[in-house]
DNA sequence: AAAAATTGGTTCCACAAGGAATTGACTGCG
DNA sequence: CGCAGTCAATTCCTTGTGGAACCAATTTTT
């Protein structure tokens, strides 16, 4: 195949794709017009989990520029970086809250953390009153961190939306809202959760 | 943004939020029904790349369980499920096909690849004209192995998709394709290449 | 047609990631 | 009030990952 070069995208992988039953004028007849290797193609477009794929390759293909770039210009990693995105979110929140959140083992959140706090991006403050948790801030460099980044992530996703009306982008949030909230609903079977590993 | 975090897979992570303001109506109000922690809220409805944030997130929620099933099920990595699920999708591909489509690095899939082998899920047969190129294909095996895990991975698909109506279905994967259209066309600059690391 | 450049795949190796066990701080039960 | 259980965070240690170098088969250049 063919193969031209394209993406290098990282992280998820799997399944794409979708079949070829897509309703004409969705994308498929557009996509085989792109040189787009055959293969990428068929994880798209003809995949029996479409759908799946197709949110896989968007997440592939959306973080692996920006944590690539976060990485080079900050030489911050992915998680570190998480770190302070999350922050920014949510001031004052706890490693444990965010592992929890992102799925990353706690290990992994602790090393990320005490390194940002030796950078200077972040500080922290043992909870007076239960002196186990301690809760994280953005220090101001932290913050200028997340101030220069953030404009890159919002045009790359403005990017990903750019075909679309207004109309549609309100659709779209709205039905993904949907899907997101009945994966709320997913009780995760015991079984699927322990050897699991990101990743990611 | 966010994230993905990476389960142990390593792809996902990243940033998450909540709180409140979000139009009403489009889950924000459910989800504050939920018993879902406040941070998890703040990265879902508050993010300012809160599209890219719900992705990332729907990934994370679909590909944990299913990739930490197949580990417990089969003793099969991720990589290694992805390159069956791979050949399923397109018999005969190469190893490199599949690197470059799934940003994984050629030698992670070369050790997939010669475990599967090994394993007898896979073959391999050398091309006859160019002797540097491995035809891969699914053995029996490797096919009763992707037969059984199928209906999970679209199972949980269709547990994500089940607050929607036929209809919604449609429009969800129209504007989705849209959306991977826009993203072909996204050029990625340099500099963003070199270092990215998958998720994990 | 030899030399140089490319490409598929593998091997080497340094390092990071994460599971498991540990520490320190609370909580709750009896 | 003391002992078992829990929980945040950390440390230890093994393993897997992925960058870089390498090998082999081709192709291109001159």
């Amino acid at each position: 195949m063919m193969v031209l070069s394209r993406p290098k995208l990282q992280d998820t992988a799997a399944n794409d794709g979708e079949s070829g039953a897509l309703p004409e004028g969705t994308g498929a007849d557009l996509l085989s017009r792109q040189r787009l290797d055959a293969f990428t193609h068929a994880r798209l477009w003809k995949n029996p989990c479409g759908f799946a794929a197709r949110f896989n390759y968007l997440a592939l293909r959306y973080n692996q520029p920006l944590y690539g770039w976060v990485e080079e210009r900050f030489g911050l990693a992915r998680i570190e970086f998480v770190v302070i995105y999350s922050l920014s979110l949510q001031d004052g929140i706890t490693a444990s809250e965010i592992s929890a959140s992102t799925a990353f083992p706690k290990n992994t959140l602790s090393r990320a953390v005490n390194r940002l706090i030796k950078l200077g991006y972040v500080v922290r403050r043992t909870d007076a009153i239960d002196r186990r948790q301690q809760f994280l801030s953005l220090s101001p460099a932290g913050r200028a961190v997340y101030e220069e980044a953030l404009p890159r992530f919002v045009a790359l996703e403005e990017e990903m939306l750019a075909l679309l009306s207004l109309v549609e982008r309100e659709t779209l949030a709205a039905l993904m809202a949907k899907v997101v909230l009945a994966m709320f609903e997913v009780d995760v079977p015991e079984s699927t959760l322990p050897t699991s590993r990101p990743e990611n």
